[in-house]
DNA sequence: GTCTATAAATAGATAGAC
DNA sequence: GTCTATCTATTTATAGAC
């Protein structure tokens, strides 16, 4: 939707409804038609996407593997959801930087889950013996940090490449999601 | 200044001149009368910021230090630079997010100069093989990314704590610095 | 240098015809 | 459901008095 687009590009203050009704060639009136105000097209944009994200990172919990593969999954979970929606990393990182001042208690919810999610993950490897106790907040910010940085960051590398900084641009992100992995794996298997 | 808080808390579109000049309890006329524009007045905070960072970090990689004692210096460089300005942080993501929109050459320059630092420094232990190669993005990232989310993100563990998130809102500093050196040396000295 | 008043543009939102 | 026209508030920015 164009909304996301806007909402991703310029936050919610910067966006603005005419623009998004001219990309999506729409009436104006429409959109407060459909939707009450800015406010709440917004909100309904921040639920599906932290909804999402939450339980794919539930599901990546749950899931019937071994906890090495189970942070695996959790990385993938993160990293699949941000190329599927390119607005999820520059929304995050906007939210974050804004102290999540539109996130309602629904929203909160599910920024809760994905590290209660990572957690619960950790405390099994912990039980099983396969890992030493780190706390999940470190975790979490040792992978979901760096992805959202990488996905939010495309046309920003893309310009530090052109000026001078090399191989800014191309990062693959299988790569990313690799060694992002091992670093991860490393730490809670106690080989650093 | 005002003005540094007010873009760090809404943005730059977000931030208002009226509210700066009602903070800061100067005539906005004043402000336009020494910057020219809010854009420039941005502007000039921007490369403060990057400008500090940029020689802080380059000052840890020309330290007279072995490389692993570097990666330490480099480390508390980028936190010791978001505690003594904490709208460094939140602008940095917003800058992320909205692709460098509000950065100029000069400021590329400094961000680029960060990524060379280390990447010098990892050179430097490569060549005296103490480290393995690893792409420089990667390890910027990893480090880099989980500061600014931690110090940018104040507001929102406080808020995530309320809403039951035990240990959210309460991560010592020093231990996310120490933490992230251990990461780093992990990967960097092969032990993953 | 400092202030008041105001211009000019744009925003979110709605009334009301169809 | 869809559209045009418009209201109201707010924004950046400046003119001009002191």
């Amino acid at each position: 939707m164009a909304a996301q687009t806007e909402f991703a590009k310029r936050g919610f203050e910067g966006a603005s409804v005419d623009r998004i009704a001219a990309t999506a060639r729409v009436n104006k009136a429409m959109i407060y038609y459909h939707f009450s105000s800015k406010a709440a097209l917004y909100r309904e944009i921040l639920r599906d996407m932290f909804q999402a994200v939450g339980r794919r990172a539930l599901a990546a919990a749950e899931s019937n593997q071994p906890p090495a593969e189970k942070i695996g999954l959790f990385i993938q979970a993160i990293a699949a959801e941000a190329e599927a929606r390119p607005h999820f990393p520059p929304i995050w990182l906007r939210e974050v930087a804004e102290g999540g001042t539109h996130l309602d208690a629904a929203v909160l919810r599910d920024v809760t889950s994905v590290v209660r999610s990572l957690a619960t993950l950790i405390d099994e490897g912990v039980r099983l013996g396969r890992f030493t106790p780190v706390s999940p907040l470190l975790v979490h910010a040792g992978i979901v940090a760096p992805l959202m940085l990488h996905f939010g960051s495309r046309d920003l590398r893309a310009r530090l490449e052109r000026g001078g900084l090399r191989g800014a641009g191309v990062v693959e992100p299988t790569l990313l999601v690799e060694h992002l992995r091992r670093v991860a794996l490393g730490l809670l298997e106690g080989r650093t």
